[in-house]
DNA sequence: TTGTAAGCGTTATCAT
DNA sequence: ATGATAACGCTTACAA
């Protein structure tokens, strides 16, 4: 026998359809089918229908999500695990730009949202084996962070467990995943150099082969490629790997580099933003003023400690198009629907660092 | 009979306790006894627990927590409620900063988090009848915004849901709250001034009545009570009510009290911040420079579009930790505990704005 | 048109 | 020390 329902956390006086039916007078099937949306289609009385609406609101019914979902329905809960601290006291590393978009187009879709607290400290770690075992409370998940363990989110998608990545995860084979397009958003903030007149272009970025970072610089590439003029004329390399940005990128290097003629760098957005902000403090170093005498394109935002500066020309990431997207994709696993298109595009901006070369269009040196 | 197994979303090939014990050679009771850890501390054979565990990790078995819920009758779930919308593009709108906290306590509690889409576009509108039914899914749930539907809440409230409200909230009787000392916080910055020797402080309020205006004038009023010196001196009123600051907190105004002896101006927090804001500009208009002339105070935060002037001396609302002390109470509720403390305490900000008054220590004039 | 009954995967209460 | 067995609240085939 069960314990005693008044000793039970949580559940005081939590009608169930059984009450429901007691109070309209019908049978708790009846109630079920009236307010399951009667998916079946089958006829009932208008009358009765009436009567266990009436009798619902009275009581105030809810259906219970965990009867719902072992029953084999949905839950309409959507949830929201991060590998990171969901709620970090660092806004930076926070998931709450994403959150505004999941929790926008969740809302649309008439979802509930699940904040799993997976990482947070106190609660289970995302390490702990099994610790992702309980999104499977929802209906379907979304997924971000930087470290994913991998063997638990690979099991979870190999039993179908519906899952999205917000950003490209494609080494987790079968994940869904939506991510934001930073080969041609990166090719567009270069094309406005070119465009500008730029003809030798410096990308400076950082020494890792992450799928961001490798999309930017084929990005940079693409643009280069397609831009008119001796772009392609021999000098020094039109990419630079630095492991250690703040110590490469001196303002020593940035008056070299602008005597071989480079008339515009670009650097790329990572966490710590070292490429940014080394290439920033270099060119001030050296007594270079942006766009006066070299331009500056930043491939993504500048972190949040250099929002005082002037706004680097760039692009923006669009996190709450990304939850948004997130979340159609993930409901369109739901319902057992073909993923659509993984890529969103990210937002240029023009800000004020670039403007036309010194010399003017065209010049080499 | 239930719809076939394998179109069960998220279910596919899930090994059961019933597969397990099949293959320990155990009953099921027995496979739920062990994995469960026991609570009962029911004797068991090691040899039992032992293959029973092998055969779990053979074959993968992950309880379902959906099942695992429903049979506990509860689920771990708090719930999130905003009448405002959740997550507006107006960051300063946002309960952002109280999820911070709320978010942390729950993950240390051991709860996942339900955020009700409620107030979004979208979504089911707070106003809707029944709309706040919803938030019975979650074993308790914490509530915010300014504009509540009382009527909803009172409901829930009187069937023993439990629930609380972040932010004062007296006038539903018996709903749990926990708000921010704006009392002592108040007389906190006050007594910072009179200790400074200020003798002759304003306050200036906007004139409604709610709890935060009321409590800050009275903190106001406790800490001039309680200060030494000619503060009782018969002069102009030490509260100033406006329901338009921009008109009436004027440049000419301010020279008036500053003539009359006045030197530190307070001005309350509000959501327009108008008081400040009017009290700052009228300040500054009439060619004063705090704190050099006048010393000013702000019971509470400025508003971000004033981010960027001199710090104003006042406090800060700990939104985090207003957020997890909601989440403490409510899981107190939940454990059948007696209430705490509501009233959390707000950090003294030092601000630059104030200092000692023009003429040194107790200057009337 | 409505009701009966069989699960869903656990937990908890009994008997053995 | 272990195993039936009855809930938990719901959905859904199937009988009435």
């Amino acid at each position: 026998m069960a314990e005693n329902r008044s000793s039970k956390p949580g559940r005081r006086g939590r009608p169930r359809q059984a009450e429901v039916a007691r109070l309209a007078g019908v049978s708790q099937t009846t109630v079920s089918l009236v307010l399951g949306g009667n998916k079946q289609g089958i006829a009932l009385h208008e009358d009765t229908r009436a009567r266990v609406f009436a009798a619902a609101r009275e009581l105030g019914y809810v259906p219970d999500p965990a009867a719902r979902r072992l029953a084999a329905a949905r839950n309409n809960l959507l949830g929201v695990f991060s590998f990171t601290a969901t709620f970090p006291t660092a806004v930076e590393h926070s998931y709450y730009p994403f959150l505004v978009g999941v929790e926008q187009e969740a809302a649309a879709q008439g979802y509930d949202l699940v904040l799993f607290t997976g990482s947070s400290s106190g609660g289970a770690q995302a390490g702990e084996p099994g610790a992702l075992d309980r999104v499977r409370l929802a209906d379907g998940c979304l997924f971000l962070g930087r470290h994913v363990p991998e063997d638990q989110l690979r099991r979870l998608v190999a039993d179908g467990y519906p899952a999205v990545h917000i950003g490209r995860r494609e080494e987790l084979d079968g994940l869904a995943w939506v991510g934001a397009d930073y080969v041609a958003a990166s090719a567009e903030v270069v094309r406005h150099l070119t465009d500008l007149g730029h003809r030798r272009i410096l990308l400076v970025r950082e020494d890792d082969d992450a799928p961001a970072s490798t999309d930017r610089e084929r990005g940079f590439r693409t643009a280069l490629a397609g831009a008119a003029g001796p772009l392609s004329a021999a000098g020094p390399a039109r990419v630079v790997r630095t492991a250690d940005p703040a110590a490469d990128i001196t303002a020593a290097w940035v008056r070299a580099r602008v005597g071989e003629g480079v008339t515009a760098f670009v650097a790329e957005e990572t966490d710590t933003g070292g490429a940014w902000r080394a290439l920033h403090a270099a060119v001030a170093a050296a007594g270079l003023d942006a766009p006066r005498d070299v331009s500056l394109a930043l491939l993504g935002s500048p972190p949040a400690d250099l929002a005082g500066a002037r706004q680097p020309t760039g692009f923006d990431i669009p996190r709450a198009a990304l939850g948004a997207a997130a979340v159609r994709l993930l409901t369109a696993l739901l319902a057992g629907e073909e993923r659509a298109e993984p890529l969103v595009a990210c937002g240029f901006r023009p800000g004020s660092t670039t403007g036309p070369p010194p010399g003017g269009p065209g010049t080499t040196v």
